[in-house]
RNA sequence: GGUGCUUUGGCCGAGCGGUUAGGCACAGGUCUGCAAAACCUGCUACAGCGGUUCGAUUCCGCUAGGCACCUCCA
């Protein structure tokens, strides 16, 4: 199997991928808390992780991807009384919490089946593992590591850094946690401030709840990912993921709760995702610049100059590195979509080609399959540089998932195709199996794009029959040299966003 | 205040001790009835100041700017 390197987090380094169990890989990432439209921002996490798993996947990798729902527990600190954020928007607009949660939950679903993100193996919910956590709690108890006070559990940090020393993710010492703790609500309950709730007794308006041994009450806020990790993937396993913003507290909590209950810190390797910006700024609601999916995809905010298809956001991401800030601007994406459509032009035009020498697209290749078929002693002279290209793109993906340079050689790729096509100079039977097999198992495949002009159904069908009507048309008017016609035709077409182009061939067309 | 990261050409965005990232935009050319598209060519940057080195955008230090986390957040 191929060598894959991906950057730890805890070494802050890159670091060979070795799985815990060959040939497996376990994955747990951070998934959304559902009490808000799906934004921006879910986006990066939602296509670098699919991007990764689709690559492990077609690696030879079998693939367990456990990405959770926070539907509960999470505590907003400027609202009065500590109010769980989902319990106080249904108050708001007099709905169900978990009426929100199910809104929420299938908008996110939505936005990441528009973006081609494929749904993780388990999605596991934190109201449905209130039991495991409750359960997760009393071991820590067992442990040492945690004291009730008032019908709250809070984890004893101060005693869990001197056995196991606590901030190995974030690089932080206690005394810096201390000096950069604020006070906050409910701190009069803990015996140190940066020491963080297992488990928060209710207050009485407080609506999500649950009986525990120690009060009716609910989760703390890092208390789901250790339990829910445990539950589907083991005490110990591959890989945890999130956003770099959970770095710190989130997943170095995590840490300390597996640490205290299994005795391990649980995760071989911590992926980091960079957040996207805009204009300079991390989105946030307090910001005021946040834009959701919808509105991305509908044009309809004040920051948006136009509609954005779901491939042009993909196709944004995956030109950045995942470790990196992206920021967003109009500029961006339309140079984004130009990028996209050049590339989905190059594999319109390398099917028809390969497909006239006798090659046609067979999805679904795994690595080894692909990489033998075009192995240098099944190659032909020409082909050098194209089997070079599949190798690069390779190595990019596999040096900690670098699709900005992957990309590149898909440009590559795609320059390669078009002087074909003006037939500057020939390619073989193995040239383009290689090249079909790069779009189908890359391009379509692991960085998951889609060609979205394509893919209209029978609409489309039916505007193909009607344009190409029109092109005879206007071809019987050039044939008569009646340029007056043939441009009024061509310019009519234009006007409702049909670009037609003269090639040496004949007349071919797209769709604005 | 503490900790960490970062500063690349008109824009986005990789990368590295000595070689063109790539995309978008822009300019010229080929092709074409004219366009568009495509292709070719050009545009060659690494915040500032020192230092290490035969050689630094790439390493070290300082200065200036930006960002993130420390508080819910992808």
């Amino acid at each position: 199997m191929r060598e894959l390197y991906i950057t730890n987090s805890l070494s802050r380094k890159k670091e060979i991928f070795k799985p815990i169990n060959e040939g497996h890989v376990g994955l747990y990432v951070c998934g959304p808390t559902v009490y808000g439209d799906a934004h921006l921002g879910h986006a990066r996490p939602g296509v670098t992780y699919d991007v990764f798993v689709k690559l492990l996947k077609h690696l030879g990798y079998k693939v367990r991807y456990v990405r959770n729902i926070t539907d509960v527990g999470h505590l907003e600190h400027d609202a009065d009384e500590g109010e769980d954020k989902i319990a106080k928007k249904a108050r708001l607009e007099q709905l169900e919490p978990m009426e929100v949660v199910q809104r929420c939950t299938l908008a996110y679903h939505e936005a990441m089946r528009m973006l081609n993100v494929a749904p993780p193996s388990i999605e596991p919910r934190a109201s449905g593992h209130i039991i495991e956590q409750i359960d997760l709690v009393k071991k820590i108890l067992e442990a040492g590591y945690a004291y009730e006070s008032n019908g709250s559990i809070y984890f004893d940090v101060l005693k869990y850094d001197k056995d196991h020393k606590y901030g190995i993710l974030s690089g932080r010492t206690l005394d810096e946690v201390k000096e950069g703790t604020r006070d906050l609500d409910g701190q009069q309950d803990k015996r140190a401030s940066y020491d963080f709730a297992l488990w928060k007794k209710a207050s009485p308006e407080h609506i999500m709840r649950w009986p525990s041994p120690w009060s009716d009450g609910f989760p703390g806020w890092h208390l789901e990912c250790s339990a829910m990790s445990e539950k589907y993937l083991g005490k110990e396993f591959d890989i945890h993921g999130g956003g770099m913003d959970l770095l710190f507290p989130h997943h170095e909590c995590e840490i300390a709760q597996n640490t205290a209950s299994r005795g391990t810190s649980g995760v071989k390797y911590w992926m980091h995702n960079n957040m996207i910006t805009i204009e300079g700024k991390k989105m946030g609601k307090s910001l005021g610049n946040f834009i959701t999916l919808p509105e991305l995809f509908a044009g309809k905010h004040e920051k948006l100059e136009q509609a954005y298809t779901p491939m042009t956001v993909r196709f944004f991401i995956l030109q950045a590195h995942y470790r990196g800030t992206l920021d967003f601007s109009n500029e961006a994406l339309q140079a984004a979509e130009k990028g996209l459509k050049r590339i989905m032009l190059a594999a319109k035009d390398l099917r028809s080609l390969a497909s006239a020498a006798g090659v046609e697209s067979s999805p679904a290749l795994a690595y080894g399959e692909f990489v033998s078929a075009v192995a240098p002693d099944q190659i032909s002279a020409s082909n050098a540089e194209v089997r070079e290209l599949v190798e690069k793109v390779y190595e990019a993906l596999c040096d900690d998932l670098n699709t900005p340079i992957a990309l590149s050689h898909v440009f590559d790729a795609v320059r390669i195709i078009n002087t074909a096509k003006d037939r500057k100079i020939n390619l073989d039977t193995s040239d383009y199996k290689a090249l079909t097999g790069l779009f189908d198992n890359i391009v379509f495949g692991v960085l998951g794009l889609r060609d979205e002009e394509s893919e209209g159904g029978k609409a489309v069908q039916t505007i193909d029959g009607l344009v190409n009507m029109v092109l005879e048309q206007r071809k019987a008017a050039k044939a008569a040299k009646d340029w007056a016609t043939s441009d009024r035709i061509r310019d009519d077409l234009k006007a409702l966003g049909i670009q037609i182009k003269d090639t040496k061939d004949g007349t071919e067309w797209t769709l604005e």
